[in-house]
DNA sequence: TCGTCATATCGAACATTGTTCTAGTCATCT
DNA sequence: AGATGACTAGAACAATGTTCGATATGACGA
């Protein structure tokens, strides 16, 4: 399925008629659908029912058209994920990249735009998914990767740290922010549905053997009450913190 | 398709009829198959040509079987899968607990467990795959989990922070190990399937505009020298001086 | 030695996916 | 008016996971 091309059209719109193309031209008869309404269905269909829940025919269906018909608009399924991707994602990087950084707040301010785009993967769970499975390497996603560098080096680390501690960062935001992925259950109600899943995970780990995993009995109570976003805040000031020495021993 | 439990059965085995029970009975006629060559032969499958090549039709062909007969052995693809990822698992697992840690040299105890893990990820991208697209919990996840929690906590970490830590430790293993997942290209040779791999994204990156992307045109060649394996350490290392810098300060 | 029966397998079929083909419809331009 | 080209739809294709019923096969009791 997925290509591992996630380059806006940069590169590769050479040699097949791509019938991207065709779109928005000029002469046509009643247009029933559009490009925008197409993505923004998916859009609400990726965010209310996930990854696997996005069909054809069923997108189709709700749209009140033929399947074949959305291939006038697309070529195929994996660009018009990559172009739900982007859109998504735009909404959220673009005013992340209007903010200005400056080195005497570089912790504050890389925690902060973590934790926002965080909170994007997590209201957004199938671009987390995308994003962990590949490394996505879309426009928007190499802006984030750039201002990270661009301020890691500005601090003075060298263009290798940069890289490493860039890819430290980014790393985890994919894992961390799924929270589960499939198995979206019942669809009524989210929290509700989190909760039962952290009581089966407890459950779960209650029935192991206690002798062989001394450590798990501690940590259920954690796991309970815990947050993913403190679970993921913690670990990136772990990571900050981690860099803050790098800076002092220089 | 997943179901997000990989737990090794010692729950929900209640109530239905479980196909799992019928194998290893007694007396039946020439039994041509295995539940060990049929994992044996999925895993050779999963390791050579990734997630997606594996078919039950493609596999039960090639053991010279109908693809329903597998079912017999197995409840589904599912079921294979994990069990596929649990023997891959359990190879390299189980020696990396046989390891004393002592708090004296808990830094680089965590490097090189966590340097295994990443290159038994390394050699099968489809463990790492399955790592990051779901939170696994099975058994042996859970056994690492368990030791680096105790050792952590050895240390002198709270459980909350010990749990923050652990997380920010396991969370890039399965994104930052996968460096290719699907497009696996040619077969032939790995090495230049990531050459070329990366000349395309360098490629890419080249195509960027340099007003808007300042610092990519300074990581190209980082990324062009760089390993994984580095890419991952050196974040690990960062974590790891992190964590080191809470240890002081307490 | 001969039936019985659970064990194990296979071929065919079903449902669901993404995708393509081909014929059509309708507005607009000449 | 007629042709062109922008759009659409239904049928069909290929590939997937999965199920069903029929059929071997061999061990065991008679």
């Amino acid at each position: 399925m997925f290509d591992n091309t996630m380059l806006d059209g940069s590169s590769a719109m050479v040699d097949r008629p791509r019938a991207s193309e065709r779109r928005a031209a000029g002469k046509g008869p009643r247009t029933s659908l559009t490009l925008e309404a197409i993505i923004g269905h998916a859009c609400r269909l990726l965010d209310a029912e996930g990854l696997e829940a996005l069909t054809l025919r069923r997108l189709a269906g709700e749209l009140g058209v033929g399947a074949a018909s959305v291939y006038w608009y697309v070529d195929g399924k994996d660009e018009l994920i990559e172009l739900c991707f982007n859109a998504t994602l735009e909404q959220v990087v673009t005013d992340l990249l209007g903010r200005r950084f400056e080195a005497a707040s570089w912790k504050a301010d890389l925690r902060t735009m973590f934790s926002d785009l965080f909170d994007l993967l997590t209201r957004h769970q199938w671009v987390a998914q995308l994003m962990s499975s590949q490394q996505s390497r879309g426009r928007l996603v190499m802006l984030v990767w750039d201002r990270v560098g661009v301020l890691l080096g500005s601090l003075g680390l060298s263009v290798e740290e940069s890289f490493y501690a860039g890819s430290a960062l980014m790393g985890p935001l994919g894992a961390m922010s799924l929270v589960s992925a499939s198995q979206r259950g019942s669809g009524t109600d989210p929290d509700a549905d989190r909760e039962v899943r952290l009581q089966r995970i407890a459950a779960d780990m209650a029935a192991l053997d206690p002798q062989e995993f001394p450590g798990i009995p501690l940590s259920i109570p954690v796991l309970l009450r815990h947050t993913e976003r403190e679970q993921f805040l913690g670990g990136l000031d772990l990571i900050l913190d981690g860099i803050a020495s790098r800076l002092t021993s220089t």
